[in-house]
DNA sequence: TGTACATCAGTGAACGCGCGTTCACTGATGTAC
DNA sequence: TGTACATCAGTGAACGCGCGTTCACTGATGTAC
């Protein structure tokens, strides 16, 4: 639905515009230092505003962070309806290698996912929209394990599936005294592993 | 081995004793508010000294929540141990709903672990501490699974295991909405399934 | 037994830092006449 | 066309807070003579 050009809407986009380049600039922040050293006088800076700014775009940090944190889910829910679409095989396999392989090289991703689940003190807007992408993500996940399917075991297979390659991440990132390369392989290792694991239980 | 009772060996154990319990202290504060809002002074508080006291006791902060968490490690050891050595069936599955349902009521170890795991901006002692609890924790997994097992699968796979096992923790810990009881419920539910899956492929 | 001194665990106060957020102000742009 | 006024995005400075850590000091206990 293309929007009618009026000056109100022109405006609403300037200041969508404007959102925007905070968030990517807080991307690039995001992806330069640990996520729990990013402030917003960081995210200012690299956008080339002043901090006080980011207050009239958005209501506070978590907000912010919230946002830029679904853009990333949004990547890979390309990725992994790319992968869903082609016409080659092993698609639980490639789709589980792809979400190790983006969450370990864009880890700034992973890092906020883990934040928010653990912290509670989010307020309830953020949450609904967490929760939304959460909900598209295991659709996409419960579509490829088991097509077709939509009973409440295939939903649990979803629910598994999802836990096991979050696992992987959260407990092999930081794979002591191993150089960056390798760890990524041994992550990737596993995720097909994982894969298998599911793919043999589902031809049961 | 008993230790000779010198002087010096008695003020070692007191050293130790008074060590204990300021990490008691910080056990009951970790129980009792969220892991990234403690702060020293809440543990003195509860130990009932004063928060410079505990710098004669701990390097740092780290040090001493790093040594909170390793207690609760050995707990979590001693239970797969228990399970391990008994005459029971389903081993397997028993193991998965106990360290899963360890870790959710005492959430606050979790927190730490993930906490630890996505920091990074650990000491070397520290990490060293850390790497040798997990590493005998992943030994008992691989036991488990793979009885007299020692090849490199066999790791893999108790990698997978304990991987799995986390991801079902950090994934739907939170799952947004529900009451505690039924939450945990569904979280056994996923170790059981993730076991039942490592059972079968334990059988081929 | 008594006195002067040494040791040292434990303490409250203070330091220093970083950060999220607010606020009074500015200066550019638009509007009314 | 020119002037007085209104609006409002953007800003630097300041507020307020919490916290980890350090430090000079105290007072109890032990030691030497």
């Amino acid at each position: 639905m293309t929007q009618r050009n009026t000056f109100a809407s022109l405006k609403a986009k300037l200041v969508d515009d404007k959102r925007r380049i905070i968030i990517d600039a807080a991307e690039r922040v995001f992806a330069s230092k640990p996520f729990n050293k990013v402030s917003i006088r960081d995210i200012a800076g690299e956008a080339g505003i002043s901090h006080a700014t980011i207050y009239s775009y958005f209501a506070d940090q978590q907000s912010l962070f919230v946002e830029a944190f679904v853009q990333g889910v949004a990547t890979i829910e390309q990725r992994v309806e790319a992968i869903a679409a082609d016409e080659k095989k092993d698609k639980i396999g490639r789709v589980a290698e792809s979400y190790v392989d983006f969450l370990t090289e864009n880890d700034h991703y992973f890092k906020m996912m883990t934040h928010f689940m653990l912290d509670g003190s989010l307020g309830e807007k953020p949450i609904e929209k967490l929760n939304s992408v959460g909900r598209s993500l295991l659709d996409q996940f419960e579509r490829l394990l088991t097509p077709g399917d939509t009973r409440h075991t295939s939903r649990m297979r979803a629910h598994n599936f999802f836990a096991a390659l979050n696992g992987i991440l959260i407990t092999f990132r930081d794979y002591p005294g191993r150089p960056m390369a390798e760890v990524r392989r041994h992550m990737k290792k596993l995720a097909r592993q994982t894969a298998e694991l599911f793919e043999s239980a589902g031809r049961t």
